[in-house]
DNA sequence: TCGACTCGTTTGGCATACAATTTTTAACGA
DNA sequence: TCGTTAAAAATTGTATGCCAAACGAGTCGA
């Protein structure tokens, strides 16, 4: 290990222009191998913007930057590389993706189906527990709303999708939606800034919390796919 | 590069139990380097069965085995690991990942859902000459049921579920079927072996055509999505 | 029988070396 | 001034050696 006691991987970052919240860490069994934290810290780095889309990554420099050597870093790399969160151009190392409006459609699309399932799978098997905390996740963010919260709504939005497709019990479902879910974190998070249609997006939540309450699979699942179809409204109005 | 002329990188396995078809090879950009070409022989002889579930993935033996370094290798068991065809445990290396029942069902619920998707694109988008091409395979895997060629048939098979996908126009989507595709094609190919229901899913490969033909969105969705629940049925008899 | 210890093997990670390639810089000429 | 070419510097890709930590199989002793 390089990195002795208890200094964080990277010095803080004092310039964070929208301070994007830390996104969810999963806790993978091989958590505690180094190649696993510095994927996770890349990860977090790209998706919160520190790394901006198109940034060439150079090795040395962040491998120091990291405080480890480069072999864990290349290792890391060749992991968001698969997870298509950065490009590997050869010989020329990688930069940071960045999707574009049309990348950013299909992966809505696909998103959007996959919601739907989990929304199905949410109505149909969830336990009571289950569904009452997304309801309660659903106040919460209601709360964010009136208080004109953006971050806390913002997160809490993300929450409460994450957990509807948790909630299905599918494992598969779960980690293909972070995937691609990751992908699309921080273009979803500047344009939800600039949205000025908070309104309708929170009328379809409260439209999806009931269906769920109802265990109303079929809506659910129209409900959901639907859903996304705002959130590429939002997108695409934001960088058209 | 350690491979050094036109010797394969791996010597030829005499003794492979069921002689896997090759899987598809994606041209990747970066496939020239020696990690990604590692990384696709691996998949292959995963996918392929040479490679058993369980095995336990010694990197300095593989790496001689197949001629480069610890290098390239460890980072092209890091792409596998994360594709989810091999597991990663801490301080105890790589084993071959073998997905069990419910994994497997979970993997067949998403699939299904991103082909169904997958279909409606392709009725609703895909050009005339690619649903020509389409109904080509298919009577081409008609071809073999009738000669009871089941080798071909598996090949066609899989050939067209890609194109039907592929047909969409949606990168995303393909990219993501052919991740959670990779993970079933070895048990797939078990269960095709000694499947006694071919009829059934004939019947329903003529409907998929028809409804492609006919650019029947609806349906074919539908359709899409039924079919991959008789391959669970398949897989679940051979396997229970 | 069972637990503690030893020892060999393997992985995880670091550092270094070096060829191939890319990028940058500098020099040059129109 | 501007573009072109050549030399220099930087970077990536791969190989290799090294070492500490972790694991697993025996081994030994109670």
């Amino acid at each position: 290990m390089a990195n002795s006691g208890s200094e964080p991987l990277v010095q803080a970052d004092n310039e964070i222009r929208g301070h994007l919240p830390e996104p969810p860490n999963d806790n993978d069994l091989a958590s505690r191998l180094l190649v696993s934290q510095v994927a996770s810290k890349l990860r977090d780095m790209i998706i919160q913007d520190h790394l901006k889309p198109g940034t060439r990554i150079r090795e040395r420099q962040l491998s120091e930057l990291l405080n480890v050597s480069r072999t864990p870093l290349r290792e890391a790399i060749r992991i968001l590389v698969s997870e298509r969160l950065v490009h590997s151009l050869p010989n020329r190392g990688a930069v940071v993706a960045s999707p574009n409006m049309q990348e950013v459609r299909q992966l809505l699309e696909v998103l959007g189906t996959l919601e739907a399932l989990g929304g199905q799978l949410a109505a149909e098997f969830a336990s009571n527990e289950r569904i009452e905390e997304i309801l309660a996740l659903h106040h919460e963010m209601l709360s964010a709303f009136y208080r004109k919260d953006k971050l806390a709504y913002f997160k809490l939005n993300q929450a409460i999708h994450k957990s509807i497709v948790a909630a299905g019990g599918n494992g598969v479902l779960v980690d293909t939606h972070a995937q691609l879910n990751a992908r699309l974190y921080r273009i979803r998070y500047i344009s939800n800034q600039r949205d000025d249609r908070w309104h309708e997006a929170v009328a379809q939540h409260e439209q999806i919390a009931d269906a769920l309450k109802a265990r109303d699979a079929a809506r659910l699942t129209t409900l959901m796919r639907d859903h996304i179809g705002h959130t590429w409204v939002k997108v695409n109005s934001v960088e058209a």
